[in-house]
DNA sequence: CAATATTGTTAGCCAAGGCTAAACTATTTG
DNA sequence: CAAATAGTTTAGCCTTGGCTAACAATATTG
């Protein structure tokens, strides 16, 4: 290091025992986040074709449009995708329906998503803003805390 | 509906009481979500920069290119983004430093990211997960819980 | 101090996920 | 049942964030 540093104040670190973690572990992290973000919106899509079978009875893109808030382009080139995956089948001005691989994603989606929102509001959280956060965290979240939060929510309930 | 429904078994919800939210409340969640995911790699980039810096005195592009697990010539693109929102200042073959409005990004962003992490391991999650959730879960969680992760952990301190 | 190794940059490619505008299909209704 | 409205698809554009390969600058070392 040749130069000055004009962010001397953040050469002492803030916390000072929390070292930087080794390279390869740093990197992992990084990596699982990136790989989490290429399902994820597929997930959310799934997810959502799933509830609004069980709840209309239907899933039209126009509604997943509304709900997403996104355009109906948008949707229509997604519903292409997740054909390509196999994670939904459609015939062209007709509802979509999830394939078996479909309605088995869209139920773990739901079943972390839940989860995740349960746990936020037993922790304490408002409604509303619990249903923002889940929204968020749910992709990032591991089957080990998973399995943390749903015990933690169950003894809430219990006292 | 003009079509029979091969979904049949997700025609009840599988939590009865837990409808569909609100068209525009539901748009909103996603909305966040994706507003949330602009913003996110800028905010990596800057708080691994603030850390570098913090920890090892300078920040070097290929410092970041193998903790982030990405090509050089992606870090190289990025810290050009981050030169032209002024959040760093860079000389070509220098260690980057942060510019004021990036310093304050960086602190922000390590300290949501310390409350999650410290709360991910206070609700007894093992460490190298917490640490991979933590990555993943910062930048999805609200003022609102994150307020309330931090008092859960120092009260779990205090037992 | 020249050769080598490391580090950084640039150019050009790709896929994903947005958008608008235009065209087409289906449904509803006067 | 024709016209209007609503829903869907396609085409074509843009930005972001990856990549590799080729080149340029700096540092290291024999």
């Amino acid at each position: 290091m040749t130069d000055s540093n004009p962010n001397a104040s953040l050469t002492a670190p803030s916390i000072p025992g929390d070292a930087l973690p080794p390279v390869e572990q740093h990197a992992q992290q990084y990596a699982t986040v990136r790989n989490a973000h290429e399902t994820e919106l597929i997930e959310d899509y799934v997810e959502l074709i799933g509830d609004l079978l069980a709840h209309r009875g239907e899933a039209r893109a126009a509604d997943i449009a509304s709900r997403m808030a996104v355009s109906q382009a948008t949707v229509s080139k997604m519903i292409r995708r997740l054909n390509e995956l196999e994670l939904v089948t459609s015939k062209p001005y007709r509802s979509l329906f999830l394939t078996e691989a479909g309605q088995k994603m869209a139920e773990t989606s739901r079943a972390r998503h839940d989860i995740v929102l349960h746990f936020l509001r037993a922790l304490g959280v408002r409604d509303a803003t619990a249903r923002i956060d889940a929204e968020g965290m749910e992709h990032h979240v591991s089957d080990e805390t998973l399995a943390i939060m749903q015990r933690f929510t169950e003894q809430q309930q219990n006292s």
